[in-house]
DNA sequence: CCTGGCACTCTAATATTAGGAGTGCTAACT
DNA sequence: AGTTAGCACTCCTAATATTAGAGTGCCAGG
């Protein structure tokens, strides 16, 4: 009567035994295989039932009659749902990552380089990082250096320790003193306050000063108006590491799907909607092949797992491979690098 | 009696029409082929007679016994040495391309993001850029803000328009006005002079400070010297873009040659010792194929040339694709994109 | 020195075949 | 009931022909 037969546990157990074996062997897993790995308890016969019963539950599907069953994306699920139980990163390893991930003497991009390559490495997939975000930012400091006449480097110092520098064209001479003054006046002026706030109320004094026929005044108000824009390269950007890495993953035969997935980092956007859809739910976040409701991202599965600093969720990290990835490894790295990340962004 | 007979113009038309379409099409080209591009000058059995004597002097190969022809090193090397005029690039397009460039508004790493990019997009193969790296650091300005207790983020402004900044942990409790204090100490006494040589200085001091016990002078120094340290990102690195173009560039049969290639792209260092050896050599170098010493830029080609800022190299860029690439376009586009970028860091 | 002709070679594509892994089903067994 | 051995059947894979065609080298005649 009821939709969904519950799997018992025999048949969670065989599930359980056979994605584990196809994570491995990356073959289709036959009934033969499978008895042997329950020590002659059931016979070949039996499992065949079971797993025909799997088939018809949508977990499994075999690549055609006669071969071996392989997990569906519905097979996965469960399995990382409920089969899997992942034990944390040892010790050992926990501390040589936060040796690699600390914030001494770098500075934040560095930081978020060596976290992506630190995914990649270990999973020997693909890492990806988004650059922290915040939906806020506060002026730390300002400072403008002279570069050449009517050509000056401004420095923006925002939230916690977020350095942005640009080199700005200006209508006007400004001597050293000039910029000196003018950083003086942001920094008493607008330190510690928002910086989108900041730059209204200077383009409100931009105005009135226009009013007046005093040209220095309001150059001095557009370039400080101007420095105050933030770059934004978070902004629809990340940083991805060790791509390469999937072609190893994927079998050689199906260059199909190769291509496919090339087209998809190609197209940052699919993967930057996904990144930007699990920084909402809290947590780890899986998405199994074309799940995520993305065809170019069939047979391919994403861990992500966002980070914070200061108590606030500021960006996300993931890992990016086959469907057939080894998920217990993979989930243990994402979760403690975001962990890590975050405590590095953190440190007092 | 000469070793290495002369071509006659024949000959040397031949091979140019022969590569040209070689690298247009792609497929090894025949004799029949070839002698409709002459349109009934010659037949195709004295061209066979001419490509015979071609391959004899090591220009041309052929896959197997009965197909067409394809260039050899040799070959491509005789073809863009001698028989290639390359035109510069149209105003249009470079002004397009200058428009890009530009410094305004930026900084330097996005600029050479950029110049990597239009190399990769304008060419469909990878672009390289190798971030500029000048021999002599000389201190601009520096800037500490204090972050935390014991947390302080320096910005150092280098050369003409260079930032860099790290958060550093320090041994003691500074205070706002003892990081203005120090930094208008090194601002006054450093600025202008070369870095490694303040730093020398520094630690002489902090060696005769060290004599006395007074721990807030050796912790002021201590920190000086480590603020003055340069990042050094430069040193083994470069920005590649659009290495994902080369997947199409290679047929799909060959997966192996893909490989290779992408083995070649994960240890950065072959790359990156081909890149510094054409800083050495001025102007525009091609290494094709294998010629470069590293078999494993077999089957690769790479065209570079370095670019300079206030009148010194101080970097290199590139494009690497397969022997087969169009080097007419290649050969345009990385002379204008080195010279344009050039500029950018140049202009005043 | 050029060219048409021709035998020859080798590839790439298409059939053909044999072997084998794995299934589903049935009938017997516990 | 659930389990199992047995067996016919399916379909893939790898190996082995078969064929057509493109291109060559070389020769002999212009």
């Amino acid at each position: 009567m009821w939709e969904e037969k519950e799997l018992d546990d025999r048949a969670k157990d065989l599930l359980k035994k056979l994605v584990a074996r196809y994570i491995r062997e990356g073959v289709p897993v036959g009934s033969r295989t499978l008895a042997q790995d329950f020590a002659l308890d059931i016979s070949s016969a039996t499992i065949r039932n079971v797993m025909a019963e799997l088939e018809r539950g949508g977990f499994l599907t075999s690549p055609h009659t006669s071969s071996g069953r392989v997990p569906t994306a519905k097979g996965y699920r469960f399995f990382v749902d409920s089969l899997l139980n992942v034990q944390p990163l040892d010790d050992a390893a926990v501390s040589a990552l936060r040796g690699q991930l600390s914030l001494d003497g770098r500075d934040i991009s560095m930081l978020i380089d060596t976290a992506s390559k630190i995914l990649s490495n270990i999973t020997q997939l693909a890492g990806v990082v988004t650059l922290p975000k915040r939906d806020q930012l506060i002026l730390r400091h300002v400072e403008f250096v002279p570069l050449s006449t009517r050509r000056v480097l401004t420095i923006l110092v925002l939230n916690e320790y977020e350095v942005q520098n640009k080199v700005m064209d200006v209508a006007w001479d400004f001597s050293q003193a000039d910029l000196e003054k003018m950083g003086n006046y942001l920094n008493d002026h607008f330190v510690g306050q928002d910086l989108l706030q900041s730059r209204k109320i200077l383009l409100q004094e931009l105005k009135e000063a226009q009013q007046d026929v005093n040209v220095f005044m309001s150059a001095s108000l557009a370039m400080a108006e101007r420095a105050l824009v933030p770059a934004d390269k978070s902004k629809d950007n990340y940083i991805l590491a060790g791509q390469s890495n999937l072609f190893q993953a994927f079998d050689s035969n199906n260059v199909d799907k190769l291509r496919r997935m090339i087209d998809a980092f190609n197209h940052k956007s699919v993967i930057l909607n996904l990144l930007d859809q699990s920084i909402q739910n809290d947590g780890l976040q899986i998405y199994i092949g074309s799940e995520s409701g993305y065809p170019e991202l069939e047979e391919l599965s994403m861990v992500t797992a966002p980070y914070s600093a200061q108590g606030q969720v500021v960006g996300v990290l993931g890992v990016i491979g086959p469907t057939r990835m080894n998920y217990e490894k993979v989930i243990q790295v994402v979760d403690v690098t975001a962990k890590l990340l975050g405590a590095a962004l953190n440190q007092e």
